[in-house]
RNA sequence: UGGCCUAUGGUGUAACUGGCAACACGUUGGUUUUUGGUACCAAAGAGUCUAGGUUCGAGCCCUAGUGGGCCAACCA
């Protein structure tokens, strides 16, 4: 495998070397365990990007694993709706597993480790114990309960597995250390009552176990080679390497945890505790409004798994907490429906164009090409006539020359068809245009600046339009301590229209993505009829002028036409690297230098006597600044003596030379 | 009065494991264009949180500090 020289994220590498420590690859096989309790949402799909990633590179099985030891939370309905949106990112699992699977065998391991003296039975309540947990910064103190002999704490296990305790009476805790400095290693619980049916087990167990006695474990059974997951369960490394070492077989591969920054996004928010609040809520219209964050939201809003994967993997993979600018995931939609995306002509606020010189009843078929990106693409017929729709925001009676569109005497092309020049208008009584009049001539090969998208009024066709906008008003809702998530929603998210779109557009089908000339990318929502179209925007094109319409209103922005960054900045900057750099370049440089201080000061280089020793390559910059002071008529000062003195007593050779010159 | 993680242009990620800080997005110009799209070209923008140290040489190693994150659910 030659591939060009990628560099590898973090985990990668950590691979990469447990391959050349030996590892055969054979014996590489990754996971992903999420919990059926809500859907997947865009944080997911870098988790599931990561491991079905390494998956598809190295040709190793990834499990789907349900990690469903919770039965209050759990429901089918997520199974399913997890099931389809990985499958629909291509990506592919080995095997479909779930945690529930092992319950047998991770009870037997629990005898097993309450024999051993590992495991024992507390009674107290729960706030008793959190009591006796201690603090991050205090120890916890040893319970009542952790000498019980092994023979009452099996009684008692075997009790409230057959259902004689109500939840919350008794749970089984590791036993390990009430003192330890990482929290998670003070005798965690393993199992509790829970007297509710599991999605899947039903009612065979009435005790469940916990996440941390569960994962790890649960990796082990399927000799997960590396267990990836988000930074924040860091901490439990430790646990899940305590509980590894009670059950593993040395003969057998022992899984790894390591860790990744979950992903982040500008202008949302990432937990699914959260989402379901929006759902429940009525803010959005459930799981699947094409304005969350979750997998199928965006399915429904019309992106693509081609475009996700790319965000993914252009997001890249480190440790450091991190706010990705929605702009990337837009970026990433638009490079993929630039290249498979029809091109249709739309009308989203019309005013009706008349062409005076166009006879009444007559229509033309002309040709449009499909996609000028695909030529396979191949080209439609779109209807022609006198009375038209255009965009409102396409004409002004009177504009600059900067408005490459429709104004008054104005000439301009439409799409596909003519070239037109406005003559006059008709208004209503509050001076709104409702008509423009036109003429069109036939003569198509001029050049004219503005080129408009149209569409006929006796041929179009009504559909609803549904613009979105970001759910929340702030950069990251959730990240505020005194205020609620929920304070900055977007009131304008959805912006309802009734649009008209061109007649070929009449058999659209559900899911079909379209570039509606001019305006964005659209696709065809899942309510949609072919007697009520309904489309959703997925994302607009980019529009460099409506970035510079708001200029034109305000005074001109205070541009950033920064000052030329002063002399000693650079030099500063050049000093820095002076003695690592190859003697060619080193010349240049110190030429470079010297041409520079002619436009500094002494001020500005009395500070920089003080840099500390090891900077070499700074103290050189100096000492050449002050051999051109100097020679400009500079006097000595002691300051500067000193600062030569010591110069010319440094080890470095370059320093000490040119220090001599002074 | 703790432990762990982390710190590189506006954002995200790199830097062949110590050798002239790169790529993508974004931004700004320009060329092309029957989409103010696309494509192409170019530019600006960080000297790597701070202070020390090791080294001929540090974004990378060491020490201390500072900032940010995580850790006290019978959740995962």
């Amino acid at each position: 495998m030659s591939e060009e020289k990628k560099s590898r994220n973090f985990i990668e590498q950590i691979i990469e070397a447990d391959l050349a420590n030996g590892m055969s690859k054979n014996d590489l096989r990754f996971r992903f365990p999420p919990e059926p309790n809500g859907y997947l949402h865009i944080g997911h799909t870098k988790a599931i990007g990561i491991s079905f990633g390494l998956g598809e590179y190295y040709n190793a099985p990834v499990n789907l694993r349900f990690d469903d030891t919770n039965p209050a939370k759990e429901e089918q309905e997520y199974v399913d709706a997890i099931k389809q949106d990985i499958a629909w990112l291509g990506y592919k699992w080995d095997k479909v597993l779930y945690s529930s699977d092992y319950f047998q065998i991770l009870y037997d391991w629990a005898i097993m480790l309450i024999k051993e003296g590992k495991a024992y039975v507390d009674s107290q309540s729960s706030e008793a114990m959190a009591e006796q947990k201690g603090t991050p910064t205090e120890p916890g103190v040893d319970g009542p309960y952790r000498n019980r002999s092994i023979e009452e704490n099996l009684d008692l296990f075997d009790r409230m597995k057959n259902g004689e305790f109500d939840e919350g009476e008794h749970i089984l805790r590791a036993k390990i250390d009430m003192q330890h400095v990482n929290m998670l290693m003070r005798d965690p619980i393993m199992y509790r009552v829970l007297k509710k049916e599991h999605h899947r087990t039903g009612n065979n167990w009435c005790i469940y176990p916990m996440y941390d006695w569960t994962h790890g474990e649960s990796d082990y059974i399927e000799q997960i080679s590396h267990s990836l997951c988000s930074l924040e369960f860091k901490p439990h490394r430790e646990l899940y390497d305590w509980f590894l070492d009670q059950v593993v077989d040395p003969n057998k591969l022992r899984p790894k945890q390591r860790e990744f920054a979950r992903l982040n996004l500008s202008y949302t928010i990432m937990s699914k505790r959260k989402l379901l609040k929006l759902v429940e809520d009525g803010i959005v219209n459930g799981w699947d409004d094409p304005r969350m964050p979750t997998i199928s939201g965006l399915r429904r809003r019309g992106y693509t798994p081609t475009a996700l994967r790319k965000f993914v993997e252009t997001v890249g993979v480190a440790k450091r907490d991190n706010v990705i600018d929605v702009s990337l995931l837009e970026f990433c939609i638009r490079e993929d429906l630039n290249k498979i995306a029809p091109r249709v002509m739309a009308v989203l606020n019309p005013v009706k164009l008349v062409i005076t010189n166009y006879p009444d009843d007559k229509v033309e078929w002309l040709d449009a090409e499909n996609n000028q990106e695909d030529e396979s693409a191949g080209f439609r017929k779109i209807p022609f006539s006198k009375a038209l729709y255009i965009e409102k925001e396409d004409f002004k009676e009177e504009a600059s020359n900067k408005f490459f569109r429709l104004k008054l005497g104005g000439e301009v092309r439409l799409k596909n068809a003519y070239i037109i020049k406005a003559e006059s208008v008709v208004k209503d009584s509050n001076g709104e245009v409702t008509e423009i009049h036109c003429t069109y001539s036939e003569d198509t090969d001029r050049k004219v600046k503005g080129t408009l998208h149209w569409v006929s009024i006796a041929h179009a066709i009504k559909a609803e339009v549904r613009e979105y906008d970001r759910l929340f008003m702030d950069e990251a809702p959730d990240s505020h301590q005194d205020k609620d998530f929920m304070a900055f929603l977007n009131p304008k998210s959805l912006n309802t229209l009734q649009a008209f779109v061109e007649p070929s557009l009449k058999e659209a089908k559900i899911g079909e993505r379209y570039q509606f000339q001019r305006l964005g990318y659209f696709n065809v929502d899942d309510v949609s009829t072919s007697n009520a179209l309904v489309f959703n925007k997925t994302v607009g094109l980019r529009d460099t002028w409506a970035k510079q319409k708001p200029k034109q209103n305000q005074q001109a922005k205070p541009q950033n036409n920064q000052p030329k960054r002063k002399a000693i900045d650079v030099i500063k900057q050049l000093g820095k690297k002076y003695t690592n750099l190859p003697e060619a370049k080193q010349q240049k440089v110190r030429a470079e230098i010297l041409e520079l201080a002619k436009n500094v000061s002494y001020d500005e280089v009395e500070p920089l006597f003080n840099t500390a020793a090891k900077k070499v390559g700074t103290r050189i910059a100096v000492t050449l600044i002050l051999q051109v002071l100097l020679k400009q008529g500079l006097d000595k000062n002691q300051a500067i003596t000193e600062f030569v003195s010591k110069a010319i007593e440094d080890k470095n050779e370059l320093l000490k030379l040119e220090a001599n010159k002074l």
